[in-house]
DNA sequence: GCGCGGGATGTTATAACATTACATATGACG
DNA sequence: CGTCATATGTAATGTTATAACATCCCGCGC
């Protein structure tokens, strides 16, 4: 692979607006709100929710933002290129989200599918967990 | 089984709510929203929403309903007794649900859970599928 | 250049989902 | 009877998400 290419999912072509979310989204390191998102963008002359929701749309149709069903929040994409399959760990008590790719979920979720005549689109996978730093006798979380 | 015990999870000692929220839910066959719920239950004299969440969140307790957190709807429990591990197939095209345990994938999850050092407290699969009756050449869905 | 088409954007309003806060009732149990 | 816990009623509000419509910008064929 010589030179460059200018390949599918580059993120040099991003919309404007989505670039501007994408960025908020890497800086908080964390999820956040569409809302949250919203007020910190205001600055950068984002003013209105659909903006932001569009922004969001467009990140996740290219894999780079995953939405978190279980908080109505958004967190940035920290395998890209992985794809489907991907799978949260939620701490209930610090907040913090921590994202994975598991063959062995994938595959017992695709047998599964298989077996019950379901054509597979996406996983949803969150999991409500305490965290390592949180579990008792590890004193504060981050 | 002789007397009647009053035993932890009896469906009978749900207060009047529940119950009414329950039996909709079950007439429902399917997921419905809380608004759903609520307009359906007026001629039963419920009023306002929290009415509505209280008794879902009554009936949550007991898992004998469940939140579909990708609907932001609700469905009543197919497998009661089956506690954890529960996973939903929802049909993108018809919109029925299929409420499944898997011993495969909950292996999996814990397994995963445990190798990142975390504590799992609860799990949450939603997969967005094609059902077996709306794949292409089978005609409408139900 | 000009028109035209599609994506992106801006803006207002509203829909849909959920909770807070406080008042009132009901029922078990000493 | 008092009081404690659970359940309920109700109004208001908070939070999340979309509809609907106007406008802009840019590439492309002519």
């Amino acid at each position: 692979m010589a030179a460059r290419h200018r390949h599918d999912h580059s993120l040099d072509d991003l919309p404007r607006n989505a670039r501007l979310v994408l960025e908020d989204l890497g800086r908080a390191d964390g999820p956040a709100t569409a809302y949250e998102i919203l007020e910190r963008l205001r600055p950068q002359g984002i003013a209105a929710p659909p903006t932001v929701y569009r922004a969001l749309n467009q990140l996740m149709e290219r894999g780079v933002v995953h939405r978190l069903e279980s908080l109505n929040a958004f967190v940035a994409c920290a395998h890209p290129r992985h794809g489907e399959g991907t799978a949260f760990a939620i701490c209930h008590d610090c907040g913090s989200v921590e994202e994975f790719v598991d063959e062995d979920v994938n595959t017992a979720l695709g047998a599964l599918a298989g077996r019950k005549g379901f054509e597979l689109d996406h996983a949803t996978i969150e999991l409500s967990v305490l965290c390592a730093a949180c579990r008792p006798g590890e004193g504060a979380c981050p």
